[in-house]
DNA sequence: ACCTGAACACCGTTCAAGT
DNA sequence: ACCTGAACACCGTTCAAGT
């Protein structure tokens, strides 16, 4: 099989997902496709640009909601989608988290964002900062998800400390309301202008 | 010097403040303290355990606003504040992004927020899940600000980008302005309820 | 018992040497 | 010219050996 950039990011995707975040160094993922680690530099200058490459691949799964759908519903849509895509691949869930992907892929996602925002009334100005708001609060909640998935952190303790008080830190429903918070903001600034 | 758990916290941060976050190395640590990388161990479990507590010490700046304040100014205050703090001391700002911290500090402005959400009329359970939403928008905020700092970043390309059309990503302007959509959203809620 | 530092099992990346 | 792998400059942490 020819190294190329595809091939490279698709198998250190698979590793990813089987044997999480730290198993997605170079010497490893060089392992897993019986080259030279420095084969891959070849195809990507450094390790960082190559996990945006896989990040941006795991994204590709996301759909994009049909423009019949209200503003708001496009919003959740696309971002729980990538929420979820990107717990499916716990491998690169935390760079995807720390990087939000500018690939292809991910730029198409933020478009829709964008789009969903100034047809809910909001200036050009508005919708940039309000998308950056959006990606932030959405990049914080799945961190906090796959933290609160590895046992031994932090986020355990808080759990642990608000035992029964609902929901557990960084579920889908935690997630959830912080994004209606944002979008009740949304739709009050849009109704003030 | 007698080597202490506060006497190691405070050379690390001073070690991060002067050279940044990869400064702040175990092997380095020991070597400003001028000490064995191992003396460390007898205080802190592991590289983690230090990291947290150098946060929640450059976190002890931060003041807890007066409770004759509005809620809303009030955690405007707070968060700002930990903003603040954390872009003061740039070592440690990612870790404190990363990690909220759940030390002295860190709970004592934890629970100034969620008293101020009490205030708002939000009911116990939704107490705790605006005040994680904040937390982990703030977060976010705080790491687009930090890695935004670092030239050579994707954060770079986005403002490249959005040239002129205002704000810079990781900007305080831009902080607030999703910080106010998330107060707007709690205050809706407040108001149903 | 307490402390130390050598050693283990890794990193990402550079660069000189080979084909 | 292209490719390789040894080497550089590090890591966090374990553990056997010293005092």
């Amino acid at each position: 099989m020819a190294l190329t950039p595809a091939v490279i990011a698709q198998a250190t995707l698979a590793l990813g997902d089987r044997e999480g975040a730290s198993a997605m160094s170079m010497r490893r993922i060089a392992a897993t496709l019986a080259c030279d680690p420095m084969a891959i530099y070849r195809h990507y200058p450094n390790r960082r640009a190559l996990l945006d490459a896989v990040a941006d691949s795991a994204v590709e799964e996301v759909a994009v909601p049909a423009e019949s759908e209200p503003w708001d519903q496009r919003i959740r849509a696309v971002l729980t989608g990538v929420r979820e895509a990107a717990l499916r691949h716990p491998g690169v869930a935390e760079h995807i988290a720390s990087r939000p992907p500018l690939g292809p892929a991910g730029r198409r996602l933020a478009a829709a964002i964008m789009a969903a925002l100034a047809e809910a009334g909001l200036g050009p100005a508005d919708v940039v900062k309000a998308s950056q708001a959006l990606i932030a609060y959405s990049a914080a909640g799945l961190r906090m998800a796959v933290e609160a998935g590895a046992p031994d952190d932090r986020w355990h303790q808080v759990n642990e400390a608000l035992r029964g008080e609902t929901p557990v830190v960084g579920s889908a429903e935690q997630f959830d309301y912080g994004l209606r918070l944002l979008l009740d903001g949304i739709r009050a600034t849009a109704a003030r202008s």
